[in-house]
DNA sequence: ATGTGTTCCTGTCCGC
DNA sequence: TGCGGACAGGAACACA
């Protein structure tokens, strides 16, 4: 599920309902996700006020006041259940608990927080909030896609001599940060460059113009989850999922919708995942 | 160093 | 309706 926009959004939806509010309890249900959750978790949050809420590529960044930054990452599966808040227009009952609620942050609100992950590849964790760029997640990170340090030159430079084919490259959270399966399709179909080509093989003109496509596709993605965030909060309170009409990712045998091009996308297998494209406009 | 394949876990969907 | 297999949006890890 989560990628950036994923990510943003629900973010975004947890600002209002977590961004300097107090942690009255924690409730950890289970000793880990996808590692252990650090020692004394529960106490640590609890009495917490939160700062700030913070994201780094697929990584949710709460600040605490005690010092301390809680690490959230939703993995493949993983959501967030806001209930009891007044959000908006719309208020939330707490549910009854489900299967995989993991982590539950009762606010002093009253609002609460589910954290539910079914396939469990999520993760917390905890850290000091000055050293969290030295996290062992966050430390290999490459520059934020709508950062300055991410720009024609530095893709150029980066992808230059890799032998990999530029699909795993823009997959390589050390090139870019926050791309995932999904968005890396997008950007190649509307860059009409095909996932198979290696990165290494690109001209400098090529890679330079995929900077501001992931911009684009990125944000475009951004806008629609947030346009989607009332709906979802009208719905029942969860957050992350939205509905995106994606140009090629899962649309195996359709007709591209590049005008004038009579391709047909496909699905090909790269690295044990799957890449949508259109054989005919990307080259 | 770089590139590739495997692995963690559960749920869903599709064909028989 | 049950059952088996393929597949799922991430990313660390082990190995060539």
């Amino acid at each position: 599920m989560p990628e950036l926009p994923e990510v943003e959004t629900v973010r975004r939806g947890l600002v209002p309902v977590l961004e300097g509010a107090v942690i009255a309890r924690a409730d950890v249900n289970r000793p880990d996700l996808r590692w252990p959750l650090p020692d004394r978790m529960a106490d640590r949050l609890t009495g917490r006020r939160v700062t700030a809420l913070r994201r780094r590529s697929k990584y949710i960044l709460a600040d605490l006041d005690s010092g301390e930054t809680l690490l959230v990452h939703l993995g493949m599966s993983g959501r967030m259940l806001i209930s009891g808040a007044q959000v908006g227009r719309f208020h939330h009952d707490h549910p009854a608990p489900q299967k995989h609620d993991h982590v539950v942050l009762h606010m002093a609100s009253g609002a609460r927080i589910t954290f539910n992950d079914a396939r469990r590849f999520g993760a917390m964790d905890l850290m000091p909030t000055d050293r969290a760029s030295d996290h062992m997640l966050l430390k290999g990170l490459g520059p934020e896609p709508f950062g300055n340090d991410f720009n024609g030159p530095y893709l150029a430079g980066r992808l230059k001599g890799r032998k990999t084919p530029i699909k795993a490259a823009l997959l390589d959270q050390g090139i870019v940060a926050g791309l995932g399966n999904i968005y890396v399709a997008e950007t190649l179909y509307r860059a009409r460059i095909s996932p198979l080509r290696l990165a290494g093989d690109l001209d400098e003109a090529e890679a330079q113009r995929l900077v501001p496509l992931i911009r684009e596709v990125l944000a475009e993605a951004i806008e629609a989850g947030g346009s989607s965030l009332r709906d979802f909060r009208q719905a029942n309170g969860e957050l992350g999922y939205f509905s995106k009409h994606f140009q090629v990712y899962d649309r195996e045998g359709d007709p591209c919708e590049t005008p004038g091009c009579s391709g047909t996308v496909t699905r090909t297998v790269q690295s044990g995942r799957s890449s949508f494209w259109c054989p005919a406009c990307q080259r």
